[in-house]
DNA sequence: AGTTGCTTAGC
DNA sequence: CTAAGCAAC
């Protein structure tokens, strides 16, 4: 039988859903009345240069859901302003909250900060339990025959699903919401404002909150059968696009998992291997922080990029002479989200054929993606770059142009972002600078004019990438 | 989660 | 001459 607490917060960070919580359900089993907090933290808030953020909003608008979620059932939600590892223990006081429930966190960030605030909770006899939330299994849970962390996908997939079979570890967490806190007066943190905050309002591509994510998860039940074969063409819209909440937690992964079993097919096979992805990136940031900064692989954490200033901004801007790039970044510019394909073939573009540092690409994502989330952009980025657990080795480069014949066959997704190619017939679409004059000028495409020149020759990058990331010993002590 | 260039089979 | 197969990057 557990501790029973008089009362206890559930602090919610990346986790902001009511429905199959873990936490929020141990801390209303273990605790006869539960206040839920959020805590914006003004060091996070005021590293983020563009005022008119898309993550913010989508995290404002998902906690003014969850309020009126939470005074449906006569409670509330209580969102403070501060550093947490002050303002989660004064709260705690005021309230006299024994003991504070929250989601594990994986970030070297989060994990610091979860550190000092169940150090200030202790100091005043608080409990902080956290729990297993955003992913299937933790860190620890999983290992190799020597009991080291995988580094390897294809073997970390298989313990995952070897030991998934036997724990069956999906099952959804069940609050008692009646043991929320009642709304009381005399305890009124008002939710700030967007514009208290120092941010604007933004218009989302999709809709934020509980309730949009778990019909965004539904009505993905129906694509899921055919997501193996249709997931690699962005043209076609039938990824899940739930990578955003399970950023932020609006949707539970298990509920996510569940989903897979509930609708067994290769596709859902295809889809929870994704998921796995996601996991293993969140295992390899917990086990080797120092990705934050550094590339995984020792062998490449002294090569300098050559690539330029201008090449990035040109990347950027989606003006590289390379419509499927091009058309890609102008969406992921517009939209904050770009598909997962694409954001392969970006990222192989910049690190590849423009030879920057894949930092740069990393850290432009982290500012544009509504779902970015350390662990995958990471990830992927490594991955894309070559420097990564278990990455693209370097020799097997994107060629941009056969990429659109393949995934984008008829030029759609190009003609949806790139509107001054789109009058020109696939396959000249892929790559204007090798297309017929005669196309071209039936098209109204000027090289140069309405559209650029390419800014480099890809044949010649390739072998450039190469010759850059062969040359280092493969050793490791 | 690829691309390239060379070889060879088939017409 | 083209397509398919294959090794190397």
């Amino acid at each position: 039988m557990s501790v029973s607490y008089k009362r206890s917060i559930c602090w919610v960070r990346r986790d902001l859903r009511l429905f199959d919580h873990t936490a929020l359900a141990e801390a209303t089993y273990r605790s006869h009345e539960v206040f839920v907090v959020f805590v914006f933290d003004p060091t996070i808030l005021d590293l983020l240069e563009d005022r008119a953020h898309l993550r913010v909003s989508f995290i404002h608008r998902s906690l003014q859901e969850m309020d009126r979620k939470l005074r449906e059932q006569g409670s509330r939600l209580w969102v403070l302003l501060g550093n947490p590892a002050t303002v989660i223990p004064q709260f705690a006081k005021e309230i006299q909250a024994e003991a504070v429930f929250a989601s594990r966190d994986y970030e070297p960030f989060a994990r610091r900060r979860d550190l000092t605030v169940q150090e200030n909770l202790k100091l005043a006899g608080i409990e902080f339990l956290d729990f297993k939330d955003q992913i299937t299994f933790d860190p620890h849970e999983l290992a190799t025959a020597e009991g080291n962390p995988f580094r390897v996908f294809t073997p970390f997939r298989k313990a995952w699903e070897k030991l998934f079979i036997a724990d069956r570890d999906a099952a959804e967490a069940v609050s008692d919401l009646n043991k929320l806190a009642r709304d009381d007066e005399s305890i009124d943190y008002p939710m700030p404002s967007l514009k208290d905050l120092g941010f604007q309002e933004v218009e989302l591509w999709l809709e934020p909150g509980e309730d949009a994510g778990r019909k965004r998860l539904a009505n993905f039940a129906s694509k899921l059968a055919d997501y193996k074969a249709k997931r690699d063409f962005p043209a076609l819209d039938q990824t899940s696009t739930l990578s955003v909440d399970f950023r932020f937690g609006t949707v539970s992964i298990r509920e996510a998992i569940r989903l897979t079993l509930e609708h067994p097919s290769e596709g859902a096979d295809s889809w929870r291997s994704e998921l796995i992805w996601r996991e293993f990136y969140q295992h390899i940031l917990f086990h080797y922080p120092d990705v934050v900064d550094q590339t995984f692989q020792p062998q490449y954490r002294d090569i300098e990029y050559p690539g330029s200033k201008e090449d990035f901004e040109a990347w950027s801007e989606g003006r590289t002479g390379f419509p499927i790039v091009d058309a890609a970044m102008r969406c992921l510019n517009a939209t904050g989200w770009m598909h997962n394909r694409l954001r392969m073939v970006v990222a192989s573009f910049l690190t590849k054929d423009l030879l920057v540092d894949y930092r740069w690409g990393e850290a432009y994502f982290q500012r544009k993606l509504l779902d970015f989330d350390l662990a995958s952009n990471n990830g992927g980025w490594q991955w894309s770059a070559s420097t990564g657990a278990d990455p693209q080795p370097y020799f097997r480069i994107f060629n941009p142009i056969s990429q659109s014949a393949k995934f984008d066959s008829e030029g759609n997704f190009i003609r949806r972002w790139v509107p001054e190619l789109a009058d020109l017939e696939a396959p000249s679409i892929y790559f204007p600078a090798l297309a017929a004059e005669f196309d071209l000028l039936t098209a109204s495409v000027e090289l140069g004019k309405t559209y650029p020149h390419p800014i480099v020759d890809h044949a010649i990058q390739r072998d450039r990438a190469i010759a850059l990331l062969s040359k280092k010993p493969i050793t490791e002590s």
